[in-house]
DNA sequence: GTGAAAATATTGAATATTCAACAATTGAAG
DNA sequence: CTTCAATTGTTGAATATTCAATATTTTCAC
């Protein structure tokens, strides 16, 4: 029972390529939904993330979206030109840029959490409710174990 | 037992989320082995998929290594300026174009696929036998259900 | 058979991402 | 205290990706 692939196996049996394979098929799906709003799944994360109401630094955030630093300063800007967040500089450490959601962000954000709640559904409804509990289980373990 | 998340739920518990995680830590690893070799991973895809020896279309090999065409096409100009695959049109069908890989290509792809399954293999060790079994046949299901 | 529609691959312009360098602030050693 | 290193965020240039348009070939309806 081979557990990692064979030098000469396909692709397909390398968790690597499986895992790249269904993150491209789902994010694409939650993709189409959020077109409905104009959102790149980004910056989904991004509101949902700022939602809690707590400021975040942008160090911190970028980890939690999945993003690289200049990447998410781009998209900070684009955001705040479309007054969805804005920043604020952390008076306990001025080398710090707290993120802040707007109230149009916020708006924009309970409408992206029901499209994206939606898409979930969606998935349980064919995937069935066992297989998608037992999967998000082990994907957080792997992420546990990757660090 | 809530299976989909609720709209305020944290993003962490979302599948579209997970998966977006997990495949960028895992591939993030990858990367940084196959960095020996100065190949990026879609490059090791590519090779391998070309290595059964038969021609592929570049809609095909789109598929097959989870690239855009138009991006496909800019990656296969470097590996051909490399030596490491080469085009042939396609006889019975002269809208197509059939890529296979060339001896150098081999030569590369039997150095990465060592890297590659050292890498499961160390996944494996840190996250367990039974775990990787069950979460590949899990995304493989989830690939299934999602067509 | 002919002409319209579909399929395939590529190109170029527009957009996005990344890498390396920078500026500003804080921390810490001496 | 002062200086040097580390942390944080942004910027600009280089690179990569994507979208829309194109060229070519095939398929299919008539």
């Amino acid at each position: 029972m081979a557990k990692p692939p064979k030098e000469n196996s396909p692709i397909t049996e390398h968790l690597a390529y499986l895992l790249a394979q269904a993150n491209r098929e789902i994010n694409r799906q939650l993709e189409t939904r959020l077109a409905k709003e104009g959102v790149p799944v980004e910056q989904w994360r991004i509101l949902k993330v700022l939602s809690d109401g707590n400021g975040h630094s942008m160090g911190e955030l970028a980890d939690a979206v999945l993003l690289n630093h200049p990447t998410l300063t781009k998209m900070i800007d684009r955001m705040v030109s479309d007054a969805l967040v804005y920043r604020v500089q952390d008076p306990k450490d001025r080398r710090k840029v707290l993120m802040f959601v707007s109230d149009r962000g916020k708006a924009l954000c309970r409408r992206l959490n029901s499209l994206a709640v939606s898409q979930e559904e969606h998935i349980v409804e064919s995937y069935g409710d066992k297989s998608t509990t037992e999967l998000k289980r082990l994907l957080e373990s792997l992420i546990g174990s990757a660090n």
